[in-house]
DNA sequence: AATGAATGAGGTTTCATTCAT
DNA sequence: AATGAATGAAACCTCATTCAT
């Protein structure tokens, strides 16, 4: 057994069956090892509870963004999006996603990890929306604002676990309302 | 002590201490009542939760949303948001509002009321703007997709209280976006 | 409400679902009525236990044993035995009997009318079987001897709720064993 | 501390104090040891209770009954009576009884033991009648009654803990009225 | 005659943790 | 590296009881 595997299955136990469901017993049982033998990886629940932020966070840097701008604007957006999925979904990640998501409002430490999530979501999508201006898209208009909408959209979609096809009616009418001429 | 008494303190508990601070002990303390107490009121603390989640669903019914669509259209988003926002503030809901998004995740209950909500916004949000078509706002652009994006970056704003400065800013950036002429 | 409507149900509850079921919440329940007001009546358990030792004690006592001694030997046997079984069966002692037989060996009051229901059955036996040979039945016979084991294999019969049929074959073979001319 | 160390002072405690004493802060305290340490050994009371009918059963089954034939008959008789006796005395075995006798109207396992205790007794008492009858005792009487009468006369007098002296009465007369020639 | 409201004591169980081995 | 055995604290809940109304 190592401390990753006992991460991990600890994520899987937030996400499955809840926070509150993430006991040293219930997972030593789901380990198939006694309890006492947790403590010789982790001094203390709440330690290792630390771990696990530490290691969501780390693993949400490493999601680096890095997109090619010589694609098509339409094309940008979508694949802005599907990264951006890629985190709600992935099985390293949605489980970290599960334990902030319950714990933002408690511990201090989910939720600066959901803050910086959602930073990083807005910031990205200002680097696109400024490209797109840069390509001659959306005279006029505060790419600010286009940032924060798309941001927002992509958020709670995400959140509610839409389909694939309504997911591409919104892109596609995103694209329309701004992207036009 | 009336079990609305009882009601309104656990959800201070929740809001402030967070979910799993909820406990009988805790909950009859700060009552300044004896644990057996409380079981007069309700059979079990599950009796209790629940209790928690209808009066909650309920006091969501009767925050009616009805505009006065003879106002002008920046009145109108300013006041649809304000609208969302009593909710998120008010002190009778917001502590609400704080359980069902710590519970959302694992508590069905929970996640039915999260649901609603969300429903609830878009609803609003889709009326909304389909009252500015109708008044000859945004020509050639498909309402529901606006109305998706005010009701999405609405939520996100929310959750993550932003200052009444910046919240002037986004509406009047938004209003700017669709609005002109 | 009386008390007696009290009493009964306690024993109600005793007989089908056992002693330990037997608390002030659930027969409060059962009657239809608050847990406060039993205690207008009794005031204690306790106190409203003695009155079920009492009552059913009182009780027993009511089931004078006269038995009509021109009758046929195996008549009287069978009248005897069907005496008793009266006890077991009657709708306003078996229940009684239940409290006794659950408590007999941890209430001082239960093992005593317990030991007297006992002595009961054994003196009227005896007197049964005096009477038999005073007309002649079981020469050279000790009739406590008889009397014990009728007794015995009566209580036994009565607690295991045998058939009538093998009630009857009982009663014959015993018969015909001592009756003998 | 082992398990069977906690069912043997559980049956004390049953015995001494009656089933509703048996609770787990009492059990733990008469053993010097802190209640949630019991749940090491069992994980619900229920279990542990189950553990103590299985044990009791375990250890009656284990109390084989085997005659030699080659005694006399009264020794016979005098020796099945002390078998029975054996087991109600045992200091291994009468607590379990007194946890079945006080159980046995409530909790259908304690009922089935009761059940086939009684049962062991009736055959143990025909197989015994039956080798009387080969040996040409009681001439023209069935022996399946005089078994009955002999194991319910032993099963009540055994209950009711009479003296040595007036057991050895009553075998003597029970001799006496049918090995008589 | 009956009850609404409260309680203290004690019940079973779960939790994170320790420590010698 | 892992565990058997134990624990203190705290969780939820039930019990008999009281007392003012």
């Amino acid at each position: 057994m190592t401390r990753d595997e006992i991460l991990e299955k600890a994520l899987d136990i937030v996400r499955d069956e809840g926070y509150d469901m993430l006991t040293i017993s219930t997972l030593a049982e789901s380990l198939g090892v006694k309890k006492a033998s947790l403590y010789y990886y982790f001094s203390s629940k709440d330690e290792m509870i630390a771990a696990l932020y530490e290691s969501f966070s780390a693993r949400l840097l490493h999601m680096g963004f890095r997109m090619d701008f010589s694609k098509s604007a339409i094309e940008i957006l979508t694949e802005t999006f599907e990264h951006w999925k890629g985190i709600f979904i992935s099985k390293s990640l949605s489980s970290g996603l599960s334990l902030i998501e319950q714990r933002k409002e408690i511990d201090e430490r989910a939720y600066e990890i959901s803050n910086s999530l959602e930073l990083m979501f807005r910031s990205q999508s200002d680097a696109v929306m400024e490209n797109l201006v840069s390509r001659g898209h959306f005279r006029n208009v505060d790419p600010k604002i286009v940032a924060e909408l798309f941001a927002s959209a992509a958020i709670v979609r995400l959140r509610s676990e839409r389909s694939e096809e309504d997911d591409r009616r919104f892109l596609n009418s995103f694209a329309e309302l701004f992207l036009s001429t």
